[in-house]
DNA sequence: AGCTGCCATAATGATTTCTTATGGCAAGAG
DNA sequence: CTCTTGCCATAAGAAATCATTATGGCAGCT
């Protein structure tokens, strides 16, 4: 069998070329000029052309030269790669809960980044009710859970605070008495708060819609049957109101992320869980 | 620096997977099995990682060298081609007159194969009259000419006879008296083998057409004008003749191929001529 | 003419790589 | 249970390879 090429050759090759002195390129790669110098030949015969024009002035490529160095720089690029990533990918299964108003936010893409960087792994996220996604949690079917505080499955390993603000729709009177409010069901997001607060500023409100879903509650506000409290990132510009101080200021919400305890030391779990906190 | 992939030990490796043996896979290669053995070991060393389940039943690969396998044989294919492909791509011009039903066919097509294979090539199909190809053959611009023999510019190097096909326009009679024929211009394909043959069978014809233009002919039968002597390769289902007795038989045509003689030894014009002679 | 910086070759010592010899393991047959 | 077969791993030694130092030749510059 005619000899294989050798890595180490192209390398040498390629920064010759690059430099345009072997004598240079043996002092950036670590060697003495005669080993630069025998390397090389030993390509060529490899090759059976010759690949540089030597001169006292230094080298340059030769028409074959030319031709391998594309060849020689495709191969040293997927060996770097081969030498990076091979065994590096993370595996595994991951399930995160997050509420609806998250899901919807930059989060979800963020796994998916996550998702295609290792592509052996398999995330999951789910937007379910308290009870559904303690049961889940307990059956280690979600692993990570990021909600509000007093709703994780389990103790929160972290928390950060998110401000709420007000989505009025379409020809809402802000100043209506009563107010209509469109509310998520029971168990889900901010339901508290926003009543806490409208019942502590003695606003008067009427519930004006009801959905357990994201995309219920803003049809409905996008509709004009009211206002509802959601996360900045599902504002849409529309909705934007544009007199602060007609409706009583939302407090911020704090959020945590529960971790199954059987989960410590997988990396798979740690890498979301890092990627989840970082683009909260 | 951190040691280079090897192509050598790549080839060991996904020979091993390929035949799930060490031993095996170094009677392959030629080697015996503890050097086989070796070089796995010195390739796992290299990547950090185990690439292969051992075990008395042979090999077969890990996670790890599962996502190897892929980077290898990339690396290994792209090392055969920059081996078989460097120092050997044909450079330079070739000029190559051919009438224009030639041109039409699947000769053009091989050129364009040939040009595919050597990118550092040009070559260049001409379509000219009998004086210009002349005048460009005289003037090195045309390289190699293929045409009826007496019309080649010089002597030819070789020839081969091919036959001429009828194509009848839609809805013309081809029993008609006189019969309407779509010519080729003077100067151009097969004008005065038509002409001698409906001379010699005595049968009655009128020019309907004429072009110095393939396109143009083919156009003229298209739409009904009459018939027109063509390649076999240029016949259009619908121009297909199917009363073969109503027209006289038509006589082969004998081609030839001029070669410049300052062209002696041109590779390129040597692999040019060998594409021609091989597709005709 | 002398100096500088380039590349090539020779000789030598160190390292690598292949072989043969041998050992351990698992599976199958008797 | 014993023996055989076929697999992989390791050790030791010989051959080949590879890097170094030393040195020479060439072209260009001062």
């Amino acid at each position: 069998m005619a000899r294989d090429l050798e890595i180490v050759l192209l390398r040498s090759f390629v920064t010759a070329v690059q430099v345009g002195s072997i004598s240079r390129a043996a002092t950036t790669l670590g060697h003495t000029q005669p080993a630069l110098s025998q390397q090389l030949r030993k390509l060529e015969n490899v090759v059976g052309r010759p690949l540089l024009h030597r001169s006292p002035a230094g080298v340059s490529p030769t028409r074959a030269g030319e031709e391998l160095l594309p060849y020689a720089e495709r191969i040293l690029s997927l060996s770097l790669q081969a030498l990076t990533e091979t065994g590096r990918a993370l595996t595994g299964h991951c399930g995160v809960g997050m509420l609806e108003d998250l899901a919807a936010s930059r989060l979800s893409q963020a796994l998916a980044d996550l998702a295609r960087l290792h592509p052996g792994a398999t995330l999951e996220v789910l937007s379910l009710s308290r009870a559904a996604m303690r049961e889940a949690y307990d059956a280690s079917r979600v692993h990570l859970v990021l909600d509000e505080v007093p709703d994780l499955p389990g103790p929160p390993r972290w928390t950060v605070r998110r401000p709420l603000v007000w989505a009025v729709g379409h020809g809402v009177e802000v100043t209506a008495d009563p107010l209509p409010v469109v509310l998520f069901s029971n168990t889900c997001a901010w339901r508290t708060s926003v009543l806490e607060t409208l019942e502590r500023t003695e606003r008067p409100w009427r519930v004006a819609f009801e959905s357990n879903s994201l995309v219920g509650v803003l049809a409905a506000v996008r509709a004009g049957l009211g206002v509802a409290a959601l996360m900045p990132g599902n504002l849409e510009p529309a909705m934007v109101c544009h007199d602060p101080n007609a409706l009583p200021a939302l407090p911020d919400v704090e959020l945590g992320l529960a971790r199954h305890p059987r989960t410590e030391g997988d990396p798979l779990i740690n890498a979301v869980e890092t990627a989840l906190r970082r683009m909260l």
